[in-house]
DNA sequence: GAGTCTATCGCAACACGTTGCAATAAGCAT
DNA sequence: ATGCTTATTGCAACGTGTTGCGATAGACTC
């Protein structure tokens, strides 16, 4: 599985997956992939549904939600939410990864998992839990401001 | 709204934080913190929202939340949002803690500061970043589901 | 108590997401 | 192609939270 390359594999991948299920391949989803697969990095809810409309006007906010939750449930999309609780949606082939808010300068790191890899395993110790590292969003102040306030 | 009184220090201490910044104690702000000390332990704005126009119907919503944002600023309050996004609050009173979300069974757990502490110190070692233990919200799978699953 | 200044309130509108339902259309069989 | 079944869509309404603005009402002075 590791890389997929462009949207063609992604694509036949998801008709595959769905077809298993009994679901069914239309137009919509395959803009709402693409728009997905072109906004690398990450997209609020609003954002995805604002490109997919550019595309295709008659798309409806809940058709993009609907398929984006459906995205997650196959495993090809995931999303967190920011700091303010809105949605953040990316692709799975964005190597899992959490994220960490400034509260200081606003600064946003995003946190692979090597340099995770401490954080969870401190987390399992002290209350056995497993945590996604996908739904770990951090809030705090980051070195540099921690020095500017002198903390 | 003759009942709850058990925190007339509180009260006095908004008062004082108030008066020094030029604003002003009114009803309804004695009302959002009589019931936000009333519901102990956490509560969603929409569920603070209905208790407080429990005692004053003509409270609205606006007013409620725009309160609870100054009770942060004031250090009186905080919040912090849930796996689906949605905002939850508490008095500071309640000792600083984390929040940790089970996807298997649904479970939530409190994070003290104790049993945080190693897992602050791996954040701050992997990353630099000092973050917030009221922002700790992290979803994963407890110690339980883990061995359901065999994973 | 009356007057003044302005913080706070209520309202209405908006932004982001979700949900129920009737109409449409995808996929399959004939 | 035609028809059948039902997943998907669009719509409209709702839930939660935010924001701008005019009206109300605290707190302070006289």
């Amino acid at each position: 599985m590791a890389k997929v390359k462009a949207n063609q594999g992604l694509t036949e991948r998801l008709q595959a997956a769905l077809k298993e299920r009994g679901q069914r391949w239309t137009d919509q989803r395959q803009i709402i992939v693409d728009v997905l697969a072109a906004s690398d990095g990450h997209a609020t809810g609003a954002e995805l549904v604002e490109r997919v409309r550019q595309d295709d006007p008659s798309a409806t906010p809940s058709t993009v939600y609907r398929t984006l939750d459906l995205l997650e449930e196959l495993g090809l999309a995931r999303h967190h939410h920011g700091p303010d609780g809105r949605e953040t949606y990316h692709l799975e082939e964005t190597t899992e990864h959490g994220h960490l808010h400034c509260r200081g300068c606003g600064a946003e790191q995003e946190l692979d998992a090597a340099a995770a890899a401490p954080i969870l395993k401190a987390i399992t110790g002290a209350t056995g839990f497993s945590a996604d590292l996908d739904h770990l969003s951090l809030q705090g102040l980051c070195a540099a401001c921690r020095t500017a306030q002198g903390e």
